[in-house]
DNA sequence: CTGAAAGCGCTTACAG
DNA sequence: CTGAAAGCGCTTACAG
């Protein structure tokens, strides 16, 4: 298969093998310029006896585009560390990587670590979907300096310094916070306390506001504690029973993050109190953690792969210079009632 | 940022502005050459003024490597496609990723289709890690003939024509069966089946000689059934209620195959056996479809985080031409027992 | 320690 | 439809 110098044969030895130039070789292989059939049979073969493969990274330096785009997140390695648990994050690559091909191109995972900087420096990429953002989220001032185009999942934070331009696709942040509220209500919950992050995300300042409007109107006291994602679910464990002694009459938890609602169980249960009987618990995130707590909980289905095949379109269409729009409606949430929440 | 060409700038600007040659700017990036410490300052200088990036592709091209690796499986779409299916692919894609860090590389996911070929084709990497092949492997085939160094995760087929001679980790396949059949057996069961997939994994026919030898010494009638992994969890579902019809006494089902499991609990549920009362279910890989099945499914912990952590590290030794040994024993499996097999 | 130059393997105007 | 040539932006011998 191989040439006999050893080394991999190029569009040069394909072209002496079938008596044409090297653009001629090029342009059957592009299909850009038509070439002549037979020409085009001489260089099949050739291509055929020689086993040549192009050198991607030739092509790449000559066209400026690599084929590849990259899916990452900032979200802490506390809450969405560790192999099983990046579910999120998972979920969008996994569906982005099918529907990448349909582009011609591979993904890049790019996973979350401390140092975005470092993370990025060997990825070359066309284009990058970033995962929920924080404001001054170090991938998008990254991306931005290197002038990648982006398309973010879910609303960014408020006016973000690296582009409140941004195009993203929508989680539905505010249906998702009242899909949960009005569940936990109509189970009869009456005292609900909300367990959030401390990063400036939207998802999290989206489900505050709709949180404390909902109290407001239906004149339930507000309780809203928020611990540093950086704690992950020992610092949800420890915010929990903090809450629960001094609200003991709490009887629904609302903690969109998954590793805090682990955390929250366990406190739970170490406080004494049956889950659902004494206090509901929801979650947003529909992952493995939700599945596999006891009982398992109640979470929203985010169609994250028809979320991530929307981004990944997108993301495309961005990148082949065409105009799209800043905002794109992604599939509507749905309730997962489970166990935490009902009887 | 950026020059006033309005493009990126590249070695030739910087080395402009520091008043040096081209070649010591590489050299005062790559640190491969000492540099003068007042010149490297100079050319730090120009390299933040300019906002400089090295253009990745072309240093690619140079040297030939990609700082790339990319992780496959064969694994037919039926059981593992669907975002939320593919735990086994992302959880080592995952610590893959993490971990290729560490050597300056990125993970290219590449995704379960119907054309392996298709995949790879604007894939660069300089090596590959690839999961569980079948024999006649196409993406092993396709590696080979690129030339891409590979470490396989899990024992490969028997003498594959792409290569008996590639390194593996060890998934233990001997002593998973041997975990679920003596759980099985101290939980009481008797007569116990084993549904496999047709694809020619090692696993599988591990598992099948593991299982035929405990029967036989156990005087117990083996009752092996194959279903082909393209039928999926439906072709399991038929699979199940054929065996429970022919073998009415069956009193343990052994299902590898996560996705069978799942269509292997419906039939249960639907020929009116209580599981685990009436039947007992095990199954091996502890994904997202063990957990959420009621009752809970038993499996078994790969502990896949540190398979790939290994993985990947051999994979680097091998670009990096070091000596690696041809078989290097993964973590131990351990048995994560559920309501599915005990009482 | 530094510079000048070659060359990696492609694709793409530019001619014909 | 095809060829000859330039050049993408790096790194690396080769001199000094």
């Amino acid at each position: 298969m191989d040439n006999t110098a050893g080394k991999r044969p190029t569009v040069k030895d394909v072209a002496r093998l079938a008596g044409v130039s090297q653009g001629t070789v090029s342009n059957a292989l592009s299909g850009m310029r038509g070439v002549d059939p037979e020409t085009r049979q001489r260089i099949d073969q050739a291509i055929a006896t020689l086993g040549y493969v192009p050198n991607l990274a030739a092509r790449r330096m000559r066209t400026g585009l690599t084929n590849t785009i990259a899916v990452m997140t900032s979200m802490p390695a506390a809450v969405s560390a560790g192999s099983s648990r990046l579910g999120f994050l998972m979920e969008i690559a996994a569906s982005a990587a099918i529907h990448a091909l349909d582009y011609n191109s591979a993904l890049v995972l790019v996973p979350p670590v401390a140092d975005p900087a470092v993370a990025l420096r060997h990825v070359a990429m066309d284009g990058a979907i970033v995962i929920e953002p924080q404001r001054d989220d170090a991938f998008l001032s990254l991306l931005k300096h290197r002038g990648v185009p982006v398309v973010v999942i879910g609303e960014p934070p408020a006016s973000h310094p690296s582009g409140g331009d941004l195009p993203w696709v929508d989680l539905h942040y505010t249906r998702t916070a009242e899909l949960l509220l009005s569940h936990l209500l109509e189970q009869g919950a009456r005292r609900i306390a909300l367990i959030l992050g401390t990063s400036s995300r939207a998802s999290q300042s989206t489900t505050e506001v709709i949180y404390q409007a909902w109290m407001l109107l239906r004149g339930i006291p507000p309780c809203v504690i928020r611990v540093p994602e950086t704690e992950g679910e020992e610092g949800a464990y420890q915010a929990t029973r903090y809450l629960l002694t001094n609200n003991p009459d709490v009887d629904a938890i609302f903690v969109p993050v998954d590793a805090f609602a682990t955390g929250a169980m366990r406190a739970l249960r170490d406080e004494g109190r049956t889950v659902p009987d004494d206090v509901r618990v929801v979650t947003r995130y529909d992952g493995l953690r939700a599945r596999e707590e006891r009982p398992a909980l109640t979470a929203i289905d985010l169609h994250l792969d028809q979320v991530a095949a929307l981004a990944t379109r997108l993301l495309m269409d961005l990148i082949a210079g065409k105009e799209i729009q800043q905002v794109t409606e992604g599939p509507l949430p749905s309730l997962v009632a489970r166990g935490s929440s009902q009887d």
